[in-house]
DNA sequence: TTGAAAGCGCTAACAT
DNA sequence: ATGTTAGCGCTTTCAA
């Protein structure tokens, strides 16, 4: 750890350190620095293992080389995989990803955020609680590279990556209705979250709109901070004393979980007696459950990926020339399994 | 964002940036700054959210108040959740957290390692690929904070959390050998990881000290980088032409879920034909898996909060005393379900 | 009690 | 072509 710095190369080299700084920043040519001495400094740092200091180099150019990324919770698989994907994007670009979780909490976020600006992050990925108008206006106003993933502002005119809800959870529903099921249950959290929402949307639509058969939409919330008992006792209201509805639609992956822990635990057969499909899958494991669950995969990886690139174009840190389309809407995939009865 | 400096207070209010930046660190007592002055320094600050900038602090100081996360992969549930201890425990003590994924890569760990001192993390907690010595060994020459969790060096003398695998292992293996399964198959990744072999261990003496019924024990090693086609092609080998076997033991939740992936896929019953136990569960799922799979769960957020204890308390950085013991090996917990043939 | 000034390590505008 | 110098914003020693 006995460190190398630009001083000692300058000294060692008799050079000024201007000129390994800008030799070591690729700027040799264009600074018109000696072939012979750029050869020099280049070969004595590499021997010498030489790294500049990332703090100095940040507070000096104002830049970190690193992404902010905000999500509810790293504990949550699909939040994990997003992390992953995006960090894997952002260290093919020299990129490292500093990570905070908000836990839903908006006061966290914001005070996160803060955090961030602070530590000097050049860009941020942030997977918003959705009430936090407040700081996201004042990033767009001062023009701080941002991305929202899988949770947008629908009045803010922000970058964005998020997939299809209203479409994917359309498509799960009116699969369910192509099966007989009548009486469908929409299960979500309780949230202002805009894709719950269109989530909502697209389920009460398939219902209300269904040719020959409309019905009307029912719905279930529960409390995030609660979910697990709060499902089962919900659901439990559906079952006992005489199971009365025919399908179980649930908007998130945990809630499904939890959902069919519960119809299991009180017995009730699926899909026989009741269907289920699950917006989004658990750790590639929802095939292998009983019954299997029809799901709607979200292409979590491309998600990531997305994010990063449009952070990167607005940071203009790419090579690439802007892109054009910084809202992005991804489709999902709708897989049939065993538990909508076929 | 148009930010206050120290500067801007110290002119603002007439005393030197010294002073301010004393009374902003609570130094203002010891250096006798007048009550007075104090409170309107601090009444200004508050006033105008000031915020010390944190590159500059770190650079002048030679703390940043982060603690820098190497793991193999953020994405896989298991280090997704010791991520999220890791990071809740940390933020509860005002650190944030810096995190990489090694993707099992000595090298790229090693980079890793030297790209968070370079960015100053004031300690480290790494799940080490294990074949990188050299820098475990640089960092505790240095003194450098560090601990090692999930998996450590045997040879080596650092702080470290994990679990106990020889025990975990052996009592699920016994289990099984008690319910009259004979031929048991070890399945684990191609590695020399620690853990791996002390679940080894634990598998191969419960089999081979059996009594009244000792065995041969029975192994499978299958490749990280293609572990769902290489653990389907290997235990067909077992599967066909005729089933020869009574069981297998998984030795990581992943394995196990394309372990039970590929024996659905040849139609075997499982436990009616073939037994299987996991070590660590999959996002807590294994229970409505069919069947439900009869698993080792390991503290993950107990490994979690004590490495960051462990952490802190090397560093210094807490009020309470020195801890006694910084190498811990946590119990685990032995969960039967149905998988195991009861 | 308070302030001047040096320094953390690096970058970059400006001279030479 | 190369070097001087002034920061980046904060901490801290030492002097007043």
């Amino acid at each position: 750890m006995k460190k190398v710095y630009l001083k000692d190369i300058a000294e060692q080299l008799n050079v000024s350190k201007t000129a390994v700084s800008l030799v070591l920043n690729n700027k040799g040519d264009e600074n018109k620095i000696s072939q012979e001495t750029q050869k020099r400094i280049i070969k004595f740092a590499k021997d010498h293992n030489y790294v500049p200091n990332h703090l100095a180099r940040g507070l000096s150019r104002g830049k970190t080389e690193t992404i902010g990324l905000i999500i509810p919770n790293i504990s949550d698989t699909f939040y994990a995989k997003i992390a992953g994907s995006i960090e894997a994007r952002a260290a093919q670009e020299g990129f490292t990803v500093v990570f905070s979780s908000s836990n839903e909490s908006p006061k966290k976020e914001s005070s996160l955020i803060g955090d961030m600006l602070n530590r000097q992050v050049d860009g941020l990925i942030v997977a918003s609680t959705q009430k936090n108008q407040k700081d996201i206006k004042m990033l767009m106003k001062n023009n701080f590279p941002l991305v929202l993933i899988d949770r947008n502002y629908p009045d803010l005119d922000t970058n964005f990556v998020v997939v299809d809800n209203y479409g994917g959870m359309n498509k799960a529903t009116k699969h369910l209705l192509s099966k007989g099921k009548k009486r469908i249950v929409f299960v979500a959290i309780n949230s202002d979250l805009e894709a719950l929402k269109q989530r909502y949307l697209g389920y009460r639509d398939a219902v209300e709109k269904f040719e020959g058969n409309p019905n009307e939409p029912i719905e279930i919330y529960v409390d995030y901070n609660n979910y697990e008992a709060d499902v089962k006792k919900k659901i439990k209201e559906f079952v006992e004393p005489k199971l009365n509805v025919d399908a179980f639609v649930f908007s998130t992956h945990y809630l499904a979980r939890e959902g069919l822990r519960a119809l299991k635990g009180l017995n009730v057969k699926v899909p026989e007696e009741v269907a289920m499909v699950s917006f989004s899958d658990l750790s590639a494991a929802f095939d292998l459950v009983e019954p299997p669950i029809t799901s709607v995969l979200q292409p979590v990886e491309e998600m990531g990926n997305m994010a990063v690139d449009i952070l990167l174009d607005e940071m203009g840190a790419t090579k690439v020339k802007t892109m054009n389309d910084k809202k992005r809407i991804l489709e999902v995939e709708f897989i049939v399994r065993k538990s909508c009865g076929s």
